[in-house]
DNA sequence: CTGTTAGCGCGTTCAT
DNA sequence: ATGAACGCGCTAACAG
């Protein structure tokens, strides 16, 4: 059967749409008899307010549109937990997309206007020109991790430059000196600053740079590893440019019998849970991934409310030290 | 600035909003002059049509809701995978809802309506009464691993008893005689179901129950564990309810220096990815969860088609003996 | 307090 | 091939 819509119920009630209208959305100026019957006779009709209409004619779709790369791995459903979170504080519904490629995506971002009162854009691998153009001027919109500075949108970012020096730091202040960075995709923002933080700290300690490219995935890890040991048959330490990719070294480098961190080093970046949970557990840096959901949400809502805060966020990941990146035996 | 409508496209244009509308969406009967004409103007304006318009006019919102107890944990995210890969091959949208408590899951569900072609629904923990009440009859909804026995809707589900059943089996089989089940809470459909596998493998080898209340939570396996130990000083098996409890026994089993699987072994339910990667690597039932969510996916589009097809599917989990459960020494 | 009317932005008849 | 008019279901402004 089709759905009763609010003219059925003021039909049944024998009164006008708007009385209904009002009766149900807890106006004031409404006779609390009159209420009573409307309540009634729409619960009898098992009557739901169709909240796509009540969308266009408000003008507020108490919605935010998510956009996201992947929701492979633990770091985007970490993520999208504490987007949730922020998000049904506020009654807010969540509206999912996954950015695979870079052409369908603003056709994407497209087909959420209307939809959604605001965007929420994380997206290391678009080309900054094709994302920032695709994203209708109208919507506010907050920027997390992109490669795009974010001129006039509120942006949220990682220090993701810092983090990687300071790990290297670590890695050379531990003694390891013939450090290999197994870095992210190149089309990637994230893993280019990555890369960028690990060079400067190798050059400032007069260190050769050696990267390997990987792409962040768990698989790539593990199969890259035996390529790193063959090119670098004097490695005494891997750090990868995610967690995932460093597990799937973890896991090569126990198949080959290699020693860690006995022999080589490990570490990864981001402190996804499983990081802690594996063995020997993981030294990486830490990210607040679920607080930078929420806090995009936040500045989301600031941004709906009408804010012109446009200012740019940067958060610092931090050092911790697990059991991969114990001293150096001399 | 406000966003540009189809009527200023129109009167920028110099034509009706029909043939507008028809020149946007590729419709045949257009002068091929005029329709380049509309988009140019279409461009210079940034128009951008509005989605929540466009559902309201052709009753189709291209989206379909899902409502998940909880995005924590690998299993919730898993499926989430699975139902996002089928849902953007078919070009829709996900509008997401947790529904952490009964109460509100009415409310959230009523919120969709309008919004969403159809629903998927995961809720072991909502009173079925409850759910199957608060579902708007009028809304396509298949339900996944719901207590309710799903009469008038398309179901499906896992076969927790059997594959409890089948998991205590091996343990027995592998010489195991005290085998303490760690269960999810009462409150949860799925969890009863594992318990109940549980009692009947023990029941059926004549071996005493032995059963200590959980959550599903990983912090929560770690802290019951040492009142297992305690409870039962000769337990030689967990057999834990889902794979994060174990995970989390297994941490506490390490910490409490108890050999794994020499001195107990250690059993958890849905091969979680994580399950594969710790070390020692966790014996558990294997559930397709991405595929549950894929499925679920294609018999809601058949539902939206008009499908009256109200099956119930039930999928069978697998055993992956890994490490956990090695043979206990004579 | 209540009913009437006018949109919200779009797709889609029905004429022309 | 094009335009005028109507309707999707609802809220809000305006009268009474």
């Amino acid at each position: 059967m089709a759905h009763a819509t609010i003219r059925d119920v003021a039909r049944e009630a024998d009164v006008s749409v708007a009385s209904v209208s009002r009766a149900l959305n807890g106006h004031s100026n409404v006779r609390p008899e009159l209420r009573r019957h409307v309540e009634t006779v729409a619960a009898a009709l098992g009557y739901v307010p169709h909240a796509g209409a009540r969308n266009l004619s408000m003008a507020r779709a108490n919605a935010i549109g998510v956009v996201l790369p992947d929701l492979h791995g633990e770091f985007f459903s970490e993520t999208l937990r504490g987007i949730d979170r922020a998000a049904s504080e506020r009654g807010l519904h969540l509206l999912l997309s996954n950015l695979h490629d870079g052409d369908r995506a603003v056709g994407m971002l497209h087909t959420m206007r209307g939809r959604v009162d605001g965007l929420i854009i994380m997206a290391p691998h678009i080309d900054p020109a094709l994302l920032l153009a695709g994203i209708p001027p109208s919507i506010p919109a907050v920027l997390v991790n992109c490669a795009a500075p974010g001129k006039d949108r509120p942006t949220l970012q990682v220090d993701n430059g810092a983090g990687a020096r300071v790990m290297t730091e670590h890695l050379i202040a531990t003694g390891r000196r013939a450090i290999v960075h197994l870095s992210g995709p190149g089309s990637n923002a994230e893993a280019r600053e990555r890369v960028a933080g690990y060079c400067a700290a190798m050059d400032a300690a007069g260190l050769p740079q050696r990267i390997i490219e990987g792409d962040f995935m768990q698989e790539t890890g593990a199969a890259l590893t035996p390529q790193i040991l063959h090119d670098h048959p004097d490695a005494d330490a891997i750090f990868a440019a995610n967690d995932m990719m460093a597990i799937g070294a973890m896991i090569a480098l126990r198949a080959a019998g290699v020693d860690v961190p006995g022999r080589i080093a490990l570490a990864g970046f981001d402190d996804i849970p499983l990081s802690r949970l594996i063995s020997p557990s993981l030294t990486t840096m830490h990210v607040d991934i679920a607080g930078i959901g929420e806090r995009a949400v936040a500045r989301l809502t600031e941004a709906i409310a009408g804010s012109k805060d446009h200012q740019l966020e940067m958060s610092l990941p931090e050092l911790m030290v697990r059991e991969t990146t114990q001293k150096k035996p001399a």
